[in-house]
DNA sequence: ATTAATTTAGTTGCGCACAATTAAATAGTG
DNA sequence: CACTATTTAATTGTGCGCAACTAAATTAAT
């Protein structure tokens, strides 16, 4: 097997189904007005109240350059604010304005219609997750 | 269970794994001078030896708005040319350079580092990649 | 043959990703 | 206490990714 050849590689199905699973989120957040590297932000803001950039990125595995920007465009939508911690001026916390928390309603529906649009089983749903994850762990 | 919850969904999952990807091939592919997806045209263009954009295009999922400048980086390189078909000049027409083609032989033994660096097992790599490539035929 | 529709790349603009650097605040050490 | 090291965000620069639009060439229809 000619392992050179794009059609024998797992790294560009993750690749191509990671852009595809982006542009089903794009149309879907489209009534949301954010994208969906926010909508992850969102996620974790509607668990957790208090944030701080450090927590969001190890979360979601991105640095402060790519999250500083996100959040300000998230903060200019009026769905976050970001503050200096009192005791610890290097930190920012972030925090869900009102209609940040109200969006949580909005968003419930999202999951199940992503799962629809994928159009796999329950079963294969859960073993890609898992066998990604423990790609993610033995990182 | 949580749907809205980050760790309970797949789409993260596989977001997550493909910028861990990329960020394998980041220190492999800097011996090259190559990206992650410039690598990914490399690819193709090894298999065969001309192809037009929109052919790359059909292949990658990707269109102009990426491939054009990409693809004047490569040319920048000289790694490829671009140029008109003479027979349909609405086609730019991609072949390898000399320098291109050598390239090749450098790249070999990236595949096996990549699946070593992932650090699963054979069966999971195929059982990963049939998986996904269902979703992508369903989409 | 003329006009209309389609195909193909290129351009522009925006939002990630991420490396590298900077700046400020805090923690640790003698 | 001074001063060094570490932590935390922000900034800068480069390269995707993709929507929307433009321009040019080709094809189809009358």
């Amino acid at each position: 097997m000619n392992k050179l050849a794009l059609s024998n590689q797992l790294c560009f199905s993750v690749y191509a189904v990671s852009r595809h699973i982006t542009s089903l989120y794009r149309s879907i957040l489209e009534e949301l007005d954010i994208t969906y590297p926010q909508y992850l932000v969102m996620l974790i803001m509607w668990e957790q109240s208090e944030v701080t950039v450090k927590q969001l990125g190890e979360q979601l595995y991105l640095d402060s350059g790519t999250l500083t920007p996100l959040l300000k465009r998230l903060e200019q939508k009026e769905l976050i604010i970001r503050e200096r911690s009192k005791t610890d001026e290097r930190s920012v916390i972030v925090t869900l304005t009102e209609l940040g928390r109200s969006k949580r309603e909005h968003a419930k529906c999202i999951p199940e219609n992503i799962f629809k649009a994928l159009n796999i089983s329950p079963e294969e749903y859960y073993s890609i997750k898992n066998q990604l994850d423990s790609i993610l762990k033995n990182k």
